[in-house]
DNA sequence: CGGCGCATGTAACAAGTTACATGATTTG
DNA sequence: CAAATCATGTAACTTGTTACATGCGCCG
């Protein structure tokens, strides 16, 4: 129930058309929620038959054209009644626990390796979320409007750095074995 | 891809039935890798296909009958060989920064009271895996095979811990507005 | 024997993934 | 014009979710 509300989003931040959208996916809104074109597309076809976004007029809407999209009132409208709603938080699912569960039972050879891959690789996105905080929300001006959208930039931070802090501690564990 | 693996190290732990197999999900696997019976007894379905789990012989294998499974060589040798296997990090994906961010382009009334509830879960949630770690790791013995087990704890109690501190800290600065 | 809990399933759907198809526009 | 790139889309498949169906055994 998600990628519609987060297609909503972007598309109010910005009318796009599907090309855009995944491109914007791919940066901002999809380091929360991440999405292919295919699926774009095919929630940009039922949100325009739903009437909750419309394609912005154009003049021949064919194949290999483009198509811009913008949100109508109910979409706006339906997307405030998600944001109202409350949902529980998902329970954990990542492959990497389960694999070390798991390598508990059949033994984990190159398990370390594999834990300073991705170590380097949280780093890296890190680095990339410390980027994006200089850049897009300097400490000068403080606006009110950006309060949120700073909050979310730091959830991505303080996870990565969780991951950093959790792989670290096991892979100083891994190193020097039970005395 | 996991769900088969998750399902290979649980039946390793301990031969079960589908509905044990979905009531251990719910406790100690499921942490991080849940499941519902029906994803469960598809899966188990088609492992058996596969060669790499069989029921136990029992009496009368009818339709309201207990069916034990256990895993054969060829599951523990398909279950090495994908924790073996080396994959990259999932993007985030969390309907509640998501929620946020829509928050920010459509207004936010009530957001916070769905804040402190999240957060009184992942409290609740990071007692109970205190409580499993005093239980069934305590610092006398500190046996080598449990010590992945332990990490694995581990990491689900850091991440409790990472959404307190980010939620309380969204709160916080959501109590007193920009100066 | 009637209802409850245990246990195993089926069916239909929704969401996400992977591979491929097609038309339009630019550019060497 | 041929190739690359932009842009939209189809099809088939896998995974996850929701609702329901069926049989067994126990207990009041």
């Amino acid at each position: 129930m998600s990628l519609p509300h987060a297609i909503l989003t972007a598309l109010l931040e910005k009318p796009s058309s599907g090309l855009e959208l995944t491109r914007r996916f791919d940066r901002s809104i999809g380091y929360f929620w991440s999405a292919t074109h295919q699926q774009i597309y095919r929630e940009l076809g039922k949100l325009e038959q739903a009437g909750q976004i419309r394609a912005l007029p154009s003049e021949q809407p064919a194949r290999g054209q483009k198509k811009e999209y913008e949100v109508l009132p109910a979409g706006r409208e339906a997307l405030s009644a998600w944001v109202a709603r409350s949902e529980d938080p998902k329970q954990i699912r990542d492959p990497l626990l389960l694999r070390m569960r798991a390598a508990a039972v059949v033994g984990a050879p190159g398990l370390d390796a594999e834990l300073r891959r991705h170590l380097g690789l949280h780093r890296r996105q890190l680095a990339e979320y410390l980027e994006i905080e200089k850049r897009d929300f300097p400490p000068e001006r403080n606006l009110d409007e950006d309060r949120l959208r700073h909050l979310v930039l730091r959830g991505g931070i303080d996870l990565e750095n969780f991951w950093i802090g959790w792989l670290t501690r096991a892979l100083a564990q891994d190193g020097q074995p039970s005395p």
